[in-house]
DNA sequence: GCCCTCATAAACAAGG
DNA sequence: ACCTTGTTTATGAGGG
């Protein structure tokens, strides 16, 4: 099979767009925007004012804050939300979205398919509404779609479970408290990696199962969210503390958007771009099986957490509730919502989703309407956002008319 | 020939 | 005791 390479975190970490993925909130906290970033930005939105709106309270930052606010609301406009959940089985992908999964497994029924099982245990955990699956769920999905294993030697499990030990793509989730070395854990993608599977997806004969994948739809949307904005300001709180400028949100901006490139690890314009920053990784450390570099590489990629922390720091800018979204995508969630009974779920796949997901799964259109009614909220969120904004512009406006009008007056007195 | 990726097998431990 | 899950090690095939 084409080869999953370049998957190492560490490795990526020494380039400079590493640290998009790597350490993009500490980017945030920092205040530096990495060149690459900007180099891949659309210029079109790098107006060269970064001196006129140096200032948070330039009224033009507020100006421009104000147009994005318009033009970035959640749904209202031009960016689709892409539903994670149309193409799930697959089949029902409706009008005008992204060509049908082919179900390429199905047409050699009896064949080994070309996929690795590293692929395998991929497209089985994004095809979960969760992204996430205990081991057996990932037998049977791989057993469901390539029926060659049902007559394969029974080792293919345990390649299963040692690709799933050994690569560190997938992650293991324990489901509750009592289970931290017990049966049952849940496996999922770590999303740093997820380029990298991609890429390896898109090398295959069938890219065309590439369309099932679904991209998070909320940090690419580029909205401005409430959080966003108090975010921003809190941050030039503390660098007005620390005697820094102040970072205009346009810059803070680009620096979401940027994070959100970087974030959205299914975006294929990404793995294509020459600089290839997210994905160009040391060949030498990519699914590396020699012990030695293993063993270090496990305990810098599992240990910690497995990285579940960052996941959920790099959702700094996004509301909470949405980290986990209506639509069930991007699915790290708590282990009390991943402690679910799979064994008795009648749902079977779709047992996995959570309520949203729930509502979503049969035809999709309550799901958007649940979509529509959370954009609507937003909306209203950044409506009032805005208009805090506004007044808090306002007053400045009235106090610095005040200030000079009476300075004015002042220098009148004087006069006399 | 070397290195890498991947598949496969096997041993072992822990837990249900 | 048996099965499942998870980890680790070893080995070989295939490709660049």
């Amino acid at each position: 099979m084409g080869p999953v390479i370049g998957m190492t975190p560490e490795k990526r970490a020494e380039t400079p767009g590493a640290e998009k993925v790597a350490g993009l909130s500490q980017i945030y906290k920092m205040g530096s925007l990495p060149e690459a970033v900007d180099a891949a930005r659309p210029k079109a939105t790098v107006v060269d004012s970064e001196s006129a709106d140096d200032e948070l309270t330039n009224l033009n930052w507020l100006h421009e804050s104000t147009n994005l606010l318009t033009n970035f609301s959640f749904g209202s406009e031009g960016l689709p939300i892409v539903s994670p959940l149309y193409d799930i089985e697959g089949d029902d992908v409706p009008s005008g979205g992204p060509p049908c999964y082919q179900n390429p497994e199905k047409k050699s029924a009896t064949a080994k398919p070309p996929y690795s099982f590293s692929l395998l245990i991929y497209m089985a955990i994004e095809h979960s509404p969760n992204k996430c699956l205990p081991v057996k769920e990932i037998y049977s999905w791989i057993l469901d779609r390539f029926p060659y294993f049902a007559t394969a030697p029974t080792g293919w499990k345990n390649s299963v479970r040692h690709n799933l030990s050994l690569n560190k793509c997938f992650q293991k989730v324990e489901r509750s408290h009592g289970k931290v070395n017990g049966k049952g854990s849940l496996w999922c993608v770590d999303p740093e990696y997820k380029p990298n599977l991609m890429q390896a997806l898109k090398k295959q004969p069938f890219s065309s199962a590439l369309t099932f994948y679904t991209p998070p739809a909320s940090p690419q949307s580029g909205s401005l969210s409430p959080h966003f904005l108090n975010s921003v300001l809190k941050q030039n709180q503390v660098r007005t503390l620390k005697g820094e400028k102040p970072l205009p949100l346009k810059t803070a901006m680009q620096k979401k958007r940027s994070y959100s490139n970087a974030f959205n690890h299914a975006s294929t314009v990404r793995l294509q771009e020459s600089d290839s920053s997210a994905t160009s990784i040391d060949p030498k450390e990519d699914h590396n099986y020699s012990a030695s570099s293993v063993a270090a590489q496990r305990c810098a990629s599992r240990s910690s957490v497995s990285s579940l922390s960052s996941v959920d720091e790099a959702y700094d800018f996004i509301p909470k509730s949405s980290h986990v979204g209506s639509d069930g995508s991007e699915g790290f969630r708590s282990e009390e919502d991943t402690d679910v009974d799979y064994e008795d779920d009648p749902l079977g796949d779709s047992g996995y989703a959570s309520q949203a997901c729930a509502d979503t799964s049969d035809k999709g259109q309550p799901g958007k309407k649940m979509r529509k009614q959370l954009c609507q909220e937003i909306d209203e969120e950044l409506k009032e956002a805005a208009g805090s904004l506004l007044h808090l512009a306002g007053i400045r406006t009235c106090l610095g008319s005040l200030i000079s009008t009476a300075k004015t007056q002042n220098q009148k007195q004087r006069k006399k």
